[in-house]
DNA sequence: GATGAATGAGTTTTCATTCAT
DNA sequence: TATGAATGAAAACTCATTCAT
C-alpha cells in the first residue's frame, strides 16, 4: 500500500461517511487525496472496488476490536467490556464508524453476521452468570450496544459517562 | 395533493428506501409513479424538495405515532406503549419507516429532537414509579427502541414477540 | 385587447428587455403578468406569437415617432427633431426601447428598413440646405441618432443636454 | 490550452454570434467542436465560463486594437485611426465582433468602461487642435464609431469607402 | 375567457471510466 | 506509477406547449 493509495482510502472514508457512498464522486475524492482521478482506477479498478477495500479494512477493525471480548473467561468481563466497546471510540475514529453505519444502511450486502461471534460470546457468559434467558440477554445487549454507537458517532449523547455507568450498574458491573 | 403528486410520493418512498436518496434518479421516480419527470419538478421544485415533502410526511406520522404515548397518565402504560412500538410497525409500512431510518444518515438536518416528547413523558414514568434515575432510564429506553426499529426493519429480528415479552419482563409488564 | 392581454405584452416587454427573448420563459411571463401560463398561448399562438405582437407594436409606435418628421417641409426642423428624436424618449419607455434594441441583435428579421423614410426626409433636407453630400450626411446623422439613442438607454449618457446643444450647434441649429 | 479547447472557444464564437447566447445550446457547439459535451465543463465550468472565456479574449482584442492609437501623439493621426477602426475590421473576424456587440446588449456586466482609454486620447487631441469642446467631441466621435461598427458588421453600409472618406473629411484628414 | 396540471423533448451538468503520454 | 485530457451515458432540471375543466 504506497502513500498515495493511502491518501486515497482516507479521502474516501473522509468523504464516504459525510456524504454517502453514492453522492461522493471520484472527482471528489482525487481532489480530497491530492492524487488523479485515473489512479483511483488503476488502484481499486473502479469505485465499487474503492468501497470494498474500506468494507474490508472495517471488518478487519471489528475482529480485531471483538477479538479481546470473544477470548476473555470471565463472565463479568465479557459483559464490562462489551458494555464499554462504543464509549471507547477515539474521537479521531469517529469518520470511520460513521461510515461503517452509513454502509450498513447503504448496502445490501452488509450484514449483521459480524456481530454473532459477540452475541456468541455473551450468551455463554450470561449463562455462565445464571441468566434466565442468555441467548435474548446477548442479542438484547448486542442491540443496544450498536445503539449506543450510533448515538455516540451522531452526538446525541453528551452525558456518554454517565450512561456507561448506568448501564454498567444493570448488569451489577 | 392530486393523484399524481401522491403516486409520485409513494414511487419515491419506495425507491429511496430500496437504493437510497442519492441513488435513485428523477427517471426512475417518474417511471415507477408512471409519471413524467418534468412533474416532478413542477410539484416539488426539485429533487430535494421531493425528499423534503416525504420527511414532512413522515415527522407528521411519528408525531401522530407519540401523541397517544405521551397523552397518556398511567406510567406503566406510558412504557409499555413505548417498547411495543416497534413491534406494531405494519409490514406494508415498512418500506416507509426504513426510508425514515435511512434519511437519518444520509440527511445532517435530520435531528434526534423529534424524540424528545417522548423522553419527557418516559421520564415522568420513571419517576412516578421510583425509579432511581428517571431521566437516565427515559433516555435508554428511547435508544433502545430506535435500535429495535432498526433490528426489525433490517430483519435481524426472527423472534419479536419473544423479545418484546422479554423487554417488558424488564420492566415488570 | 383585454386587460390581461395588456398585462402578458407588458410583462413580456419588461422580461424580453431585461433578459432577452431566448432567454426569458413563458412561465416567467405568466408570473410576472399574474396570469396562467396557458393564457399566453390562448392569446398569442405561441412564445413568438407573443414577440411578433411587440414588435407590431415597437413599429407602430416609431411610425408614429418619424410621421411628424418625415411630414415637416422646413429642412432645417426636419434636422432638429430627428437629433432631438433619442433627447425625448421618456424614463417609462426605456424597457420599451431597450427591447426593441435588444432585438435588433437577437433577430434576423429585424431590418433597418424602417428608418429609410427618415433618411429620404433628411437627404432632402439637407439637399434644400444646400449641403455637398445630402445622401451621405442623412445616412450619416440616421447611423448617429440611433448609437445616442443606444447610448441613452444604456445609461452611458449622463450629459444628455450637453451633448445635444454641442450636436445641434454642428448643424447650425 | 489545448487544441480542443481552443476548437470549443471557436465554435462557441461562431454559434453565440449567429444565434445568440441563450439560443446555443452547448450540445450545439460541442457538435460544432467535434468534441464531447462534457468536455465544455471540464474547461470552462458551465456555460457562462465558455461565455467569459470570450468576453475576456474580446477585450484583449479591444485592447490591442486601441493601443497604437492611445499611444500615438500626433493629433490628427489618433483622429484618423480612430474613424478607420470600424471599415479595418477584417470579413474573417466579422462573427467575433458581431458577438461582442450582441454581448454589450445580453449582458448586464458589459460595460462602456473599455473605451475610456479611447476618450482620453481623443480628448487630448482634439485639445491640440484647438477644437472649441474637445471632451464632447471625443465622447461624440466614440458612440459615433461604435455605431459604424455596428452597422458594418450587420450589413447596413455597404458603401464603406465612401462614408469613410466622407468622415474623414468633416475632420479636415 | 381562464386556469393550472401534465407532458415530452430538450438543456445544462455530472460522473465513472478510459487512454495517450 | 501517475497524470489529466477526453468521453459517453446518464443525471437533474427547464420549457414551450397542450388539454381537461
Amino acid at each position: 500500500m504506497t502513500e498515495k493509495q493511502e491518501n486515497i482510502i482516507q479521502a474516501a472514508i473522509k468523504l464516504f461517511s459525510e456524504r454517502g457512498y453514492a453522492a461522493t464522486s471520484t472527482n471528489a475524492i482525487a481532489k480530497e487525496a491530492a492524487v488523479s482521478e485515473g489512479l483511483i482506477f488503476r488502484h481499486f479498478g473502479n469505485k465499487e472496488g474503492l468501497l470494498h477495500a474500506i468494507i474490508k479494512t472495517g471488518e478487519e477493525v471489528l475482529k480485531q476490536m471483538l477479538f479481546p471480548i470473544v477470548m476473555e473467561n470471565d463472565p463479568k468481563l465479557v459483559i464490562k467490556r462489551t458494555i464499554e466497546l462504543p464509549f471507547d471510540v477515539k474521537k479521531e475514529d469517529y469518520e470511520f464508524w460513521k461510515l461503517q453505519f452509513k454502509l450498513k444502511w447503504e448496502l445490501k450486502e452488509y450484514s449483521h453476521e459480524k456481530m454473532f461471534p459477540l452475541i456468541n460470546a455473551l450468551t455463554v457468559a450470561f449463562k455462565k452468570l445464571g441468566y434466565d434467558n442468555p441467548q435474548l440477554e446477548a442479542q438484547y445487549l448486542t442491540i443496544y450496544i450498536e445503539a449506543i454507537g450510533e448515538a455516540i458517532l451522531k452526538g446525541y449523547l453528551n452525558n456518554g459517562a454517565e450512561i456507561k455507568q448506568f448501564i454498567l450498574n444493570k448488569y451489577d458491573l
